[in-house]
DNA sequence: AGCAGTCGCAACTTTAATTGTTACGACAAC
DNA sequence: GTTGTCGTAACAATTAAAGTTGCGACTGCT
């Protein structure tokens, strides 16, 4: 499928800043989160930006700039930054409406709507019960 | 997301035939059913080649050929159709591998896979719950 | 044997989304 | 005012899916 890593560099994102905290720094910048990442700063900065837009995180700007948490990592869990990062649903449906002439084609659309609706919900129960302190957790516990 | 409509269009395939086989013909063609589902019969095709595989449906060759399916709507769930169609996982790691000389860096993928192959093993119980017959049912049982 | 209809499949183009890159103005600490 | 970093726009590159075209293979019918 069509998959995108736009929770796992967000998630990564917040896991860095979060660890940077805890070692004693105030703010941490774009570019040092995308070396960790192995990205473009900008790409950083566009998922911060979603994040910032969700109340995860805050940015300062000027000498000594960079990105600091909003919240605790205890307090977020993988749906805050789900739904932060992700525009669209997850499966999507025709392209172009099918023949509306077709029974089958005029009912498919809103039976395969009401069937992902509930896939999606039990999907953000399961991203709900995971903490980014979670996350963070389990990387500081991989063996080396 | 990248959201993609490989599921909802396998969907609408299998109930077209499905119906059309109650109606009493032996075979759907492929042009047929991309009328119904507004798309090329070459997209048709390619889906029910990959559900053929899967032993969902048959195909017959020559003249009078055409689709049919080689079990019972009522056999046949939303998980089979998903496996058999879409190939990658639902959520992707880093496009470059992330710096493994960064603590978070090295320990985030094996906890992000985690994560996700737990969510998939869930999403995957979902599609389990709905058989093509209840789409088809649902489907038939839509207001005009 | 030949015709016609449909699949099988390969090659290519189009479309759309994400990601990556470059550039530059805005801002704030010093 | 100098400097470092964000904010954002514009554009290119990459990727996956979907759409298109073409033609050979197969088979029921005459």
């Amino acid at each position: 499928m069509s998959a995108n890593s736009r929770l796992t560099i967000a998630a990564h994102a917040l896991a860095w800043i979060g660890l940077y905290q805890r070692q004693g720094h105030e703010v941490a910048t774009s570019e040092q989160i995308a070396t960790s990442a192995n990205t473009n700063p900008v790409v950083i900065r566009r998922l911060l930006g979603e994040l910032r837009r969700a109340g995860l995180v805050e940015s300062r700007r000027g000498v000594g700039a960079g990105w600091s948490l909003a919240r605790e990592l205890e307090s977020m869990t993988l749906l805050d930054v789900y739904e932060a990062v992700e525009p669209g649903p997850l499966f999507a449906m025709h392209r172009t409406p099918p023949d509306q002439e077709c029974v089958v084609g005029h009912g498919i659309q809103p039976v395969m709507q009401g069937i992902y609706e509930g896939i999606e919900e039990t999907l953000r129960h399961e991203l709900a019960r995971v903490t980014l302190e979670n996350v963070l957790r389990d990387v500081l516990a991989a063996p080396r």
